[in-house]
DNA sequence: CCTGAAATAGAATAAAAATTCCATCCGAGC
DNA sequence: GCTCGGATGGAATTTTTATTCTATTTCAGG
């Protein structure tokens, strides 16, 4: 016999489903307390990314030393190196942009197709985790203002243009009333706002002036206001606007909008479904 | 005075919410080092519950012990207690985005929500079909007409026009000459396309006529154009047009752009690339 | 009921992480 | 330009956590 059948000396399981697979294998015969060590992990996968040895084993029944035996079992060289595996995995979900752009500069991006790849993958990222992160209650509040305002302004500047103007592409379509501050020839329409009305605002770091700005005027003269905006501490949450986070990732000193974009039209789309069923 | 302003010993929050809330207040007026220190966490609230403070404070660009004052600011007591409130709520993140998606689905399907779920995934199938299928030849012929213009013309109308003009904004990001054929005033750019020029025309069907007049005009003038349209057989491919072609999933009546908008941001990039390098 | 091999508990140790402290820096106000 | 107070960086210290070691227990097979 070369090996032990029990103990085999490979390489650590590098993914969670390899992880799983190893788990099932080394679970057919094992003596008591390492039996409990893989029920409990088993069932508690999650947990090992954000506890420490003595928190599981203790979760799990056996003293800290046995949860070690099982790491070592599970093909790890101990508990630091199974988190670790688990913390990288964690990671993906919500990748590190700067990680990202140095994977980006590493890799062969010159050639356009390899650059399509990562803006592809950025973009596909970034609308699971706008899935998955985005708050529905201010969603819900978002789509009851826009519904019931007799015109929605709407302004968005630079890299928020595109936004502001697809939504009022998409308001046009339904036949809702809708207004673009779009800046042309510096007119400045904020005078147009009536009562009854609302502003949707769209705007990412660094926020331009014009749109903070239209935020305030509109907020101290009592309109309702929705923003679309990348981070908890945006200038037009301080200002009491509905505020809708979507965090995009960028590739080099670009994002694609991807996230930005679908989350906007779907507040237009269920603000016209919302109009339409009254 | 009783208290600091600043630094008010209030107690530590206890749900994100709470957190979130209070990562508004103080970055209303913070230092420096506090600040990015509060950026960082704003755009990656999610790391908290996996990393170490020496982790996150190398990621946001500060010294451990400016991460430290940080925590204490947010009114916990240190890092460690910030830490433990997320990791004792991060179970709840844990299942995958695809089950996620589909939980979203059957549950009732008018909620923004369930709409947001439909939009997100037809985002990301277009996406992957953009990437598997588009015509890499066309890409870099496309990339290379662009790179060698003197100006870049762009025209785009209604459904387009968000497309154009971010295209519009990443070139002049790039400082790169561009001219964003945006019809306002129904002034009409045509004879602003000079030797050396090239078009660069976006549309979808049913094909705004402006846009496919313009295109016809700038081949008669012997200028070279490219188009991001989306099908084969698009009155664009006639006249010799560059064809990029992208097919977007609709969700009833609109589409989320997601691909043609990522499609144009690897374009702008990679003639910016390609310019550069020269 | 011995015996020996495997398994285990708990303490001891090593490693890593959090936290504090203090000298230095910077910038606002004089 | 000077002074003062807050802000900062980096090292020192404390605390927590992982890991190892060893005495004791368990239990299968005789």
């Amino acid at each position: 016999m070369t090996d032990s059948d029990l103990i085999p000396a490979e390489q650590a399981p590098v993914s969670i489903e390899e992880f799983q697979a190893r788990l099932v294998q080394i679970s057919e015969n094992l003596p008591k307390r390492l039996l409990q060590c893989a029920d409990y992990i088993a069932l508690n996968t999650d947990r090992i990314a954000v506890s420490t040895v003595a928190e599981l084993s203790a979760a799990a029944g056996v003293q800290p030393s046995a949860f070690m035996r099982f790491c070592q079992l599970m093909g790890f060289s101990g508990f630091s190196e199974m988190q670790r595996m688990f913390r990288e995995t964690y990671k993906h979900r919500w990748p590190d942009y700067t990680t990202r752009l140095e994977k980006l500069r590493a890799g062969g991006s010159d050639s356009p197709r390899a650059l399509l790849a990562e803006f592809v993958e950025a973009g596909r990222a970034s609308l699971a985790a706008l899935a998955s992160t985005l708050d529905a209650d201010a969603l819900d509040r978002a789509v009851a203002i826009l519904a019931r305002a007799e015109m929605i302004h709407l302004i968005g500047l630079r890299r928020a243009f595109p936004i502001a103007s697809y939504l009022t592409y998409a308001f046009e379509k339904m036949e809702i009333p809708a207004m673009l501050h779009d800046g042309v020839g510096n007119f400045n329409h904020r005078h147009a706002l009536r009562k009854g009305d609302a502003l949707m605002a769209i705007t990412f770091a660094p926020y331009t002036k014009d749109t903070v700005d239209m935020v305030r005027l509109a907020r101290e003269a009592g309109h309702e206001v929705v923003a679309i905006t990348d981070a908890l501490n945006s200038p037009l949450h301080r200002m009491g606007a509905v505020p809708l986070v979507v965090s995009e990732l960028d590739v080099g000193a670009f994002r694609t909008l991807s996230a930005s974009l679908t989350l906007a039209l779907t507040l237009a789309v269920a603000v016209g479904a919302r109009r339409g069923r009254k």
